[in-house]
DNA sequence: CGGAACTTTGAACCGTGTCAAGGAACGTGG
DNA sequence: CCACGTTCCTTGACACGGTTCAAAGTTCCG
């Protein structure tokens, strides 16, 4: 029962969201608090593998990451995005390139391996499932959305995900990206990211300013793509 | 041992796929032959539900599917392909929108069971990993790159898949998408991938004719997207 | 105080979309 | 077997959203 657990803020993103995934048993939050023990650093555009801890899955306990698919040529595309309280599912040794790449400072601890059936189970299986919500919902987004609506779809989802983690209060959400990450994201350019963003400032609804982003028209936002809650 | 059996083609896509993904048991075989002798039939633009058999995962026998997003507007996107031999996972009740429809006529059964840790059992898994890996994919096309290149690594992952299945042969392999589909997967326009398909066929990199298309320089359509094959 | 990383701005350019119309292919019924 | 309607494919002219290139401004941090 060192200090890091005892203030343990870090680790209760994770707890928060598998919580509201399953409702966990006291093994299950035993087993997450052994793994937080072992929980390790890794700086900002550092890749992050496995192999810390031989090869299990992963927690995101703090910070934002990314599985990333970067072409010859340099072209780069965020596949997914990964925030405190994901699951970072083993990579097949078959899978093709896209490693897991830390977007900001991160935190990550080895996940329990679950009983089968066990509501800790249930939780990584949710987790997965949502995973797997948010690439459809990537695809819908470059696929058919404007540069302003995919951004306004992309603050929605995180602002949604964030809140899932208890991260979100009332002056707003952390959004700790670059616009250039902003844009390997959205399959933009940083420089027309930069001018949709000033855009939507005048427009009202958008406030980000150091780090931090609120969304005071997030109605409207939804609008614009047809956004159902979960 | 019924005459649909004995032709037995429509189903030696699915057993094609799931024995190269794991190498199955006779009892998973059997239990495949059972579930064939409750396929059916659902015609083009339908929808496919689970409730056909009471909420199992079904197998995609013959024809092509897709699961799909519809905006409010008509805007609409293709979010994964499927072909012959894939999983349809069922639909979690909580999920957004995006039912899995025909693109063409189409055969369906119900996935059989597996027991935990069977072939049969791994062999699903890696479908869902390897749809996983498609969709990773699908974002990349869609974020990074332009309509030719879109173009180009659609019909190589097309071709792969379907190879998987055995269903490319010396001659080609069949594309009975319209130009329309094609463009709502791809999150182009109709007119714009006509003019793309006309170019590829200038380039003598693409022979598409009555619903049978051919690659006669995958090699080059590989380059221009750093393509990996699996 | 200096340098690196990030943001902002402007002007020109281009890939893709839009709109509109005509042509080919295909199935269906007389 | 032809006539017809429907669906799909093709083409042209033009518009526009987003990119490119280049440079200046800002913030942050050692």
């Amino acid at each position: 029962m060192n200090i890091a657990y005892r203030s343990g803020f870090a680790f209760s993103a994770v707890v928060t969201r598998l919580s509201r995934l399953a409702a966990l048993s006291d093994a299950d939050r035993n087993g997450l608090r052994d793994a937080e023990s072992l929980r390790c650093r890794i700086g900002a555009h550092r890749e992050i593998t496995e192999s810390q801890f031989d090869g299990r899955p992963l927690l995101l306990v703090a910070g934002w990451a990314a599985r990333v698919r970067i072409f010859s040529d340099g072209r780069r595309q965020l596949l997914s995005l990964l925030l405190p309280g994901d699951v970072i599912a083993a990579a097949r040794p078959d899978a093709p390139a896209a490693p897991v790449t830390a977007l900001t400072e991160v935190t990550v601890a080895p996940a329990p391996t679950a009983a089968p059936g066990s509501p800790l189970d249930r939780a990584y299986a949710a987790a997965a499932a949502a995973e797997q919500t948010h690439l459809y919902r990537q695809i819908a987004r470059l696929g058919r959305l404007s540069a302003y609506e995919r951004l306004a779809d992309w603050l929605l989802e995180v602002q949604e995900r964030l809140a899932a983690a208890d991260l979100v209060n009332g002056t707003g959400f952390p959004m700790p990206l670059t616009q250039e990450v902003l844009a390997d994201t959205l399959g933009l350019t940083s420089v027309h990211i930069n001018r949709t963003l000033q855009s939507m400032r005048r427009d009202g609804v958008l406030d980000l300013r150091s780090g931090t982003a609120r969304l005071p028209d997030a109605q409207h936002l939804a609008s614009l793509v047809d956004y159902r809650a979960s």
